[in-house]
DNA sequence: CTGAAAGCGCTTACAG
DNA sequence: CTGAAAGCGCTTACAG
């Protein structure tokens, strides 16, 4: 920038002026200054300018989510970027996987770089080291699961709804014997679509048996084999119902390799690419990530922008895509 | 950092000492900080200590991809963010939507904010502008396809190689007549998969109709439509090979819904997930995303940490997943 | 081992 | 409308 003023024969003050549009400066003098950046192919530095300001803003935002190589946080990283870009905001992410000290690791290396404002997927149960940063100005928005230990706006789908939903459209196909396969019970949403799982077979008076149920699954291949254990139990389920999409995933392969695609009815929580071209096809209990995405970064930057007001618990409604494993009935006998 | 000093009783420096490890310190005087930090919520500010550091480094990589949201590139993604991770690195992405401006736009906005070095598939054919940032120490290497006007580094595929591998599998299941849709021939990629599909006729000995040939098709629909076009043509393709992801996926879709995909052969390039679902399965010419990254990280940080040099081509290999579609015969006749 | 001072690249009152 | 000076939160020679 020194260079720049050198250059163009005006002061720092000037350069800096035209470079950030702040105050009407002498057309004459602009043109030397842009030339002189031109010609120097000066890059004004965004972390100091961010430094000195008085609004002290950064124009970043960080996401924390559990993996950014999942098809749902993926979705709604892009909306959050595309609601960022429209106001020159950047976008920094990172993948917590699941794991609690990762998540304050990288939450602290975003709050190092003055992030505007944080969107995070709590893998943890406490946030509470959040409060003095929050204090601080940092704007605070949690998505798909609430925090624990702090106050904040957060927006998520209907676990709870929709798992019960979707559980009472195999009711709907006569099942009655319907396992569930989820998450470790300390995941919030786990808990949640187990409660629904729970609430359906009640609303039905169906009993509730444990035997039928399984915690703590999370890759495709521990879900194919929790569910061939429960086929292969003398009481065998004719349903699942997998609550997270890499269960359904599992599920889907196994009873393919076992040849009972046809037979046993499933319906997963969370959609999936290509369900539809599947023999039969994936039925499933649909979230919102864009939606999702939109929604925590609308309220985000009313935060940024210093809206005040209570904070908002947003529950996003979900939706049952019925394409075919859904509504196979359960065999005769 | 002030008030840390004040309530630890010691000047700037030695906080300064004490939080970056730098120099040893007086265990007692270490300890008095350290608890100070402890009580006033410290966070130490990232950006004002690389403005003043010798090296300036800014311990942040920036990512150019085509979209966030391709599977592809999120593999990419996630192996470059695992390298950068072990390093205390931060990541940031953007997506270029295929879009020179939006490119240069995403890569000054990192460029403003210091990263330390970039990665980037370019979306334009001139990356010139960044010829300045490179004597000014800024690494860059690129994936995916080769950058224009400047030399450097870049990782990709053996584009032209995996299509002729590709279509070679098509003709040895007895295909003369094979249809090829590809992304617009302003896309690298796209280049080299057609003149890949050429080669492979040609070594074939199978002339080359420019009505199998469709360019410019992007977004499944497109693809779809294309598909459906050359089908009803006078002379129909019994096999396609589509040069992109989004385009197997469109036309998988068309084949299925007019009760096609028995009969007509389709490769893909670039993997889809849950493709062995489907049926018949999906067969695809597939990349090695992650291995991409991996090379493109640690080619970045090589560069970083001062490594010289001639710059290098890396080509990755593709490889043949057969599953079923790719290995169906022409009807006779 | 520790502190006082200078300065990184910028913005912002303060004068003019 | 423009410039000289101070200062954002840090690190780094320089003395001691």
């Amino acid at each position: 920038m020194r260079d720049v003023a050198g250059v163009a024969g005006v002061s720092l003050s000037t350069v800096s002026r035209v470079i950030t549009g702040s105050v009407p400066v002498k057309p004459e003098l602009a043109q030397r200054v842009r030339d002189a950046v031109e010609l120097l192919g000066y890059r004004p530095d965004a972390t100091a300018s961010s430094l000195r300001r008085a609004d002290r803003v950064s124009l970043t935002i960080g996401l924390v989510f559990e993996d950014v190589a999942n098809a749902f946080f993926q979705a709604v990283y892009r909306s959050v970027e595309d609601v960022a870009r429209t106001r020159g905001v950047l976008t920094i992410v990172g993948s917590s996987d699941e794991d609690p000290d990762r998540e304050r690791e990288l939450t602290q290396a975003f709050l190092g770089r003055r992030v505007d404002g944080l969107v995070i997927a709590p893998a943890g149960r406490d946030q509470s080291y959040l409060t003095r940063d929050r204090e601080a100005g940092v704007a605070l928005v949690f998505v798909d699961r609430p925090p624990g230990f702090i106050d904040a706006d957060v927006v998520m789908s209907d676990n709870a709804g929709g798992a019960r939903d979707g559980v009472a459209h195999l009711l709907a196909a006569g099942h009655r014997r319907i396992a569930f396969l989820g998450d470790a019970e300390s995941t919030f949403t786990a808990r949640e679509r187990l409660a629904g799982y729970r609430a359906a077979l009640a609303e039905a008076g169906v009993p509730h048996d444990p035997a039928l149920v399984r915690m703590g699954v999370r890759h495709p291949a521990e879900a194919g084999d929790a569910a061939a254990a429960m086929l292969a139990g003398t009481a065998p389920p004719t349903a699942f119902f997998t609550a997270r999409n890499t269960i359904t995933v599992g599920v889907v392969y196994r009873l393919r390799s076992l040849g009972l695609q046809r037979s046993i009815a499933l319906m997963g929580f969370d959609d999936l690419e290509l369900a539809d071209l599947v023999e039969p096809g994936i039925s499933v209990v649909a979230q919102d990530p864009s939606g999702m995405g939109t929604v925590a970064a609308n309220r985000l930057f009313d935060r940024i922008d210093g809206a005040a007001g209570a904070y908002d618990r947003i529950i996003l409604p979900t939706r049952i895509v019925p394409r075919g494993s859904g509504e196979i009935s359960p065999a005769p006998g």
